[in-house]
DNA sequence: ATGCTAATCCCTC
DNA sequence: GAGGGATTAGCAT
């Protein structure tokens, strides 16, 4: 009878599950059209029909008001179709087919409506299948069935929250614990298994939907800032000048955006997956973002269309709002993005950080065009740069060709301002590694050039770099760039200093000015120097050394600089890349003796190598004091003193010394002028540090040579050395008195600078104590050439004028203790010694050397 | 339309 | 063969 195995299902016990509900329903009309065919064969029980009936109303419903009857059935071939299309072979709808036909009455109920059998149907169907026998089976079965549940059906409140309290205790329970339920609840154990597993899947989906909706939340916002930072990078505009930005070498911001939008589109294709598994849908809304950008300055990628057309103007609150860029985004594709990525907390909590991102990409793109600028102008040569036989040969840069072949970077020149702009390559001792760690870093880098960085400080780090390397950094600095004489002010720079690997072995350090960024949004400074692209490409060298070419290229006021010295300045000595170089080199040089375990030693002194490395460290903080003193750095807290009756070419400075173990406590007086005289820089340096003619100008030599006690080479040439000399010694009587001296020559200019020494605390730095309680206050002389002229064609110039080349421009700075109480106020009087003293030393010097005017 | 729940099917350990 | 994932049917919102 084919009531069998659907009555079954009615009472919850069995099912024929499995099917499509279209299938089963069909083939629940077709019963019926059978049973309504062969009623008078079975004897239904009333509450069967009447359950039918009911049945029959809810597919009538489904169906439509026909009921089908199995003529129509198997005659309607889309029917037909479907319940194929709804079967699993052919073979089956065949045998069902079959069945139907000669299984009397259709009691192949079951197997249409489940298309295969379970276990369980099958054993249920065993009794139905003796029903098939005979009639009064059937009638009986029916008679069998106990009084028929609904279906559907929940169980009460009651069970539910029984059931729920042993979950939260239990979720997991054994049989037993099911049994004890079932009992207590009057359920069966297969409905308490069921309720648990379910309740268990139903845990399990929530917790994965909650998840599912975090990955979303934050994909979201990683798109909203992705969005964000490439609408930045998009629309730069030139804070000058108002109008778009010159767009330069964007092919690492592009390597960024790649990896980033392919790491966002994982994420999304994976959430997309998780969502619609759970959902239960496919997700295609999101399915817009369909690939990666192809390039950063594609006006409208596929992630651009995925957020910015969601019907709300596109991150309209934050960006058009915060910056000054117009947003132009597609619309017209559906929604893309849920609606809170826009809502007004995020926007403004954004705000900030867009307009930081904003200010980075600006950064980021002002650093990879000086970058280029760089490189191009570091490899090409002719017509870009000549060598000028009028500054010794030196590579200076053509203008008007630089004009034609690189787009302003930062700008127009500042009227008034002039340009240098120098090149050099040299060898150098020390990787390109180190070099770029050294250039890096704020403090190495202006202990590396001390004559030059009167002050440097890292006042942002954009980025430090990509793996664990310097490749990629890119950070503000500040720095103050000097020569030494009072004469020359210093400039002040703020610019970015970016660091790219362009090949194993070959680094390049770049800096450029971005005054022009923070015109508008910095306090109105005055600037006196701006730097174009400038910096070094390095090399490394098979022996160790590296090739380094350094460019140095600014615009600067001409005005501050005293007459003497603009010529030296506008050539590129004063500041230029020779001298960077030549410092480099030396710099280096010293290093590489210092690293070594053994300083060599000219003197028999018995100082120890450690004696000797702790001497090195003294004298170089002593110079870097010598060289802060001399212009007014702001290393140190200098008060100008106005001398308006006394010589106006030495500049006094004074300021109060506390606190500090490197030098005595009182008011230290600066003292310092720059003259010219008609002698070669290298006669006038050999002049200086040479202790037997100490008497002929210093006062401290007491009228007598001085001995040399202690001498440290730092590199080949003699004339870079630190040495220890004694004053009176030709003078029993006297006492003698130690000075600590240091001597540098290069290309670009000298250095000897001394200072008076505490005998007791130099024999603690002699046997290799810590120097940095040995309190001095440098003095000295710094000699550059005259001009363009300069030491590079000194030598062999035949045409050389008297006046114009071999001359050099001394500086002589003293700093003086004054006073040891550093609340007493200065005198008049200790000023014009100092005054006196400056005075006398430099008539003293040209007197020596017969030059006196 | 979508979500919840009881139940079934089917696979794995 | 118990348990769990996938799926379904029936109902509620």
């Amino acid at each position: 009878m084919n009531f069998g195995g659907f009555l079954d299902n009615c009472d919850g016990a069995t099912s024929s599950g499995g099917g499509a509900r279209l299938v089963a329903d069909i083939s629940y009309n077709h019963n019926n059209g059978n049973n309504s065919n062969n009623n008078g064969n079975n004897s239904m029980p009333p509450g069967a029909i009447s359950q039918q009936h009911q049945h029959q109303q809810q597919q009538q419903h489904l169906m439509g008001p026909t009921s089908i009857n199995k003529s129509t059935f198997f005659n309607t071939p889309g029917l037909s179709l479907a319940l194929q299309t709804g079967m699993e072979g052919h073979g089956e709808v065949t045998r069902i087919t079959d069945q139907n036909y000669d299984g009397n009455n259709g009691n192949g109920s079951g197997g249409i409506i489940g298309g295969r059998r379970s276990r369980e149907e099958e054993h249920e169907s065993r009794s139905g299948s003796d029903n098939l026998d005979g009639a009064s089976g059937d009638d009986q079965d029916a008679a069998d069935l106990p009084p028929r549940k609904k279906r559907y059906h929940r169980h009460t409140p009651q069970q539910i929250q029984e059931l729920e309290s042993v979950f939260k205790e239990c979720p997991h329970p054994d049989e037993k614990q099911r049994l004890e339920l079932s009992k207590k609840l009057c359920l069966e154990t297969r409905q308490v298994k069921f309720w648990f597993q379910n309740r268990r899947t139903q845990m399990k989906t929530q917790l994965e939907r909650h998840e599912n909706s975090i990955l979303r939340q934050e994909n979201d916002k990683l798109r909203a800032e992705n969005m964000s930072i490439r609408e930045a990078m998009r629309n730069p505009m030139c804070t000058n000048c108002g109008g778009p930005a010159m767009i330069g070498d964007i092919s690492m911001e592009e390597q960024h955006l790649r990896i980033e939008n392919a790491r966002l589109k994982d994420e999304l294709d994976r959430v997309c997956a998780l969502a619609s598994k759970f959902l239960g849908r496919p997700v295609s809304s999101l399915s817009t973002f369909s690939g990666p950008m192809t390039a950063p300055s594609m006006p409208s990628s596929s992630l651009e269309l995925a957020v910015g057309t969601n019907g709300y103007p596109p991150m309209g609150n934050v960006t058009t709002s915060s910056l000054p860029l117009g947003t132009d985004f597609g619309s017209g594709i559906s929604n893309a993005m849920p609606p809170h990525v826009v809502s007004p907390t995020k926007s403004t909590a954004n705000v900030s950080g867009i307009e930081r991102s904003f200010e980075r990409s600006m950064y980021l793109e002002l650093a990879l065009g000086a970058m280029d600028e760089l490189v191009k102008l570091a490899q090409t040569d002719e017509p870009l740069w000549w060598r000028n036989m009028d500054v010794g040969g030196r590579e200076v840069l053509n203008h008007e060709e630089y004009i034609r072949s690189f787009n302003p970077i930062i700008g127009m020149k500042p009227n008034g301002f002039v340009s240098e702009a120098t090149r050099e390559t040299g060898m150098v001792i020390i990787n390109s590694l180190a070099l770029v760690e050294t250039l890096m870093e704020a403090n190495r880098w202006a202990e590396m050039f001390p004559g030059m960085v009167a002050r440097a400080t890292t006042t942002d780090v954009i980025s430090s770099g990509m793996g664990g390397t310097r490749n990629g950094a890119l950070q503000l600095m500040h720095a103050e760039l000097q020569v030494l004489s009072p004469l020359v002010p210093v400039r002040v720079v703020n610019f970015l200093r970016f660091c790219k690997q362009h090949a194993e072995g070959v680094w390049a350090v770049v800096d450029v000015s971005i005054d022009c960024i923070r015109e508008n949004s910095g306090s109105p400074t005055y600037v006196n120097c701006r730097r174009l692209p400038s910096g070094c490409v390095v090399q490394d060298m098979p022996n160790g050394y590296s090739k380094v070419t350094w460019v140095e290229h600014a615009d600067y006021d001409e005005s501050g600089i005293h007459q003497l010295y603009r010529p030296l300045v506008s050539t590129g000595i004063g500041f230029g890349a020779q001298r960077w170089i030549t410092t480099l080199q030396r710099q280096c040089e010293c290093l590489a003796i210092l690293m070594s375990s053994n300083i060599p030693s000219n003197d028999h002194s018995a100082i120890t190598s450690s004696g000797r490395r702790s001497m090195l460290k003294l004298a170089q903080r002593m110079t870097n004091n010598f060289c802060a003193g001399v212009c007014a750095s702001t290393v140190h807290q200098w008060n100008k003193l106005d001398m308006g009756q006394v010589d106006e070419d030495v500049r006094v400075m004074t300021r109060k010394s506390v606190d500090d173990p490197g030098e005595p406590p009182g008011i230290v007086l600066s003292a310092a002028t720059s003259v010219w005289l008609p002698v070669s820089p290298q006669r006038l340096f050999d002049f200086l540090r040479d202790e037997q003619l100490r008497s002929e100008w210093d006062i401290l030599s007491n009228g007598g040579p001085m001995q040399e006690m202690a001498h440290i080479a730092k590199g080949q040439d003699q004339g870079n050395c630190v040495s220890l000399l004694r004053a009176g010694a030709m003078n029993p009587n006297q006492s003698s008195m130690l000075i600590l001296q240091e001597t540098c020559t290069d290309a670009s200019g000298s250095l000897v600078v001394y200072a008076p020494v505490d005998i007791p605390a130099m024999h603690v730095v002699m046997n290799g104590g810590d120097s940095a309680y040995v309190a001095l206050l440098p003095s000295g002389f710094s000699i550059v050439p005259d001009g363009p002229g300069g030491p590079a064609n000194g030598d062999n110039s035949p045409n050389a004028g008297p006046q114009r080349v071999g001359g050099s421009l001394l500086t002589v700075a003293f700093q003086i203790l004054v006073n040891s109480l550093p609340t007493a106020k200065l005198t008049v009087e200790s000023v014009e010694t100092v005054n006196n003293l400056i005075s006398c030393t430099v008539q003293k010097i040209k007197a020596a050397l017969n030059c006196e005017s």
